[in-house]
DNA sequence: GAAAAGATTAAA
DNA sequence: TTAATCTTTTCC
């Protein structure tokens, strides 16, 4: 999204920290690593997708990061009110915190009025309610029976708009988010799917219409904006509408590993 | 009141 | 590829 310049003499303009927790292993000392690549990709850089060439211990977790946390910038109630398909890209590097588990997001899907693949295409009822209430609210709701699927409330009061949490990126409290996944693994599979952000959050659908913008629980906090972003049609809605099964409103953080399947579907926006 | 389907996941 | 699992919505 954003351009980036050349800063000679900066080498952190050289690099893009991807991934910060490192599983400790109940030992004393917190090790965090910092996944480093390249930005500038040489000749020798085959794969388009590469991955991350080196793992570099660092003592502390990401500073950029740990900045805005440190902040507390948790996000107001007017940052929600606008269209769920601008409010969705913007969510991308925004930071879920409940307890000691705090996820960065980095895979969403805006679901809008007038869309037949939207929860609000048959109105108001006790499930939607939250949808169509303010933006900034939670929507929670049970999925295949199983799976609890966290979707940000967008836009003004009485319109159907909400932004589904597809796939986050771990940056504090691994050890919480393993036990409620019941993973001991810090790769993609812990936290890359609708169903394992809910688990991870450790969320029923008794946290439908929590305000996400109230200090406790739930929180929405600010986030470093991704540099780029992908974007793609909406996954498992094949029974809406052509025009809304193609429509391209799921978005997703460029060279982040935290992205469900499909990703190939998914193209530079 | 019954039946079908769903914004999925993990295991085979 | 498929079972697991249950609420919501629709149809009769």
């Amino acid at each position: 999204m954003k351009t980036t310049h050349h800063h000679k003499n900066n080498s952190n303009n050289n690099i893009t920290v991807q991934k910060i927790a490192r599983k400790n292993k109940a030992s004393s000392s917190k090790t965090t690593i910092v996944r480093v690549k390249n930005k500038h990709k040489s000749s020798k850089d085959s794969k388009p997708n590469s991955e991350f060439q080196e793992n570099i211990p660092i003592p502390q977790i990401n500073t950029t990061l740990i900045a805005f946390l440190n902040k507390n910038p948790i996000l107001t109630k007017d940052f929600y009110q606008i269209d769920a398909l601008d409010l969705a890209p913007r969510l991308l590097g925004k930071f879920l915190r409940r307890d000691d588990v705090v996820l960065q997001i980095t895979e969403v899907e805006a679901y809008r009025p007038n869309d037949s693949a939207c929860h609000g295409r048959f109105g108001k009822t006790v499930r939607t309610a939250p949808v169509f209430g303010p933006g900034g609210h939670a929507y929670v709701y049970l999925c295949y029976g199983l799976h609890m699927m966290l979707n940000v409330v967008a836009d003004k009061e009485e319109v159907g708009a909400a932004v589904l949490i597809r796939s986050c990126a771990p940056i504090s409290g691994l050890g919480t988010i393993q036990q409620r996944r019941g993973l001991k693994t810090e790769k993609p599979i812990l936290l890359a799917g609708p169903g394992k952000v809910g688990q991870a959050l450790g969320l029923s659908t008794e946290w439908s219409s929590h305000a996400l913008y109230t200090a406790g629980g739930l929180e929405l906090l600010d986030g470093p904006e991704p540099e780029n972003i992908l974007v793609g049609p909406r996954v498992g809605i094949e029974y809406a509408l052509p025009e809304h099964v193609n429509a391209l409103w799921r978005f997703a953080i460029a060279g982040s590993s935290w992205i469900s399947a499909p990703k190939k579907t998914l193209r530079p926006l």
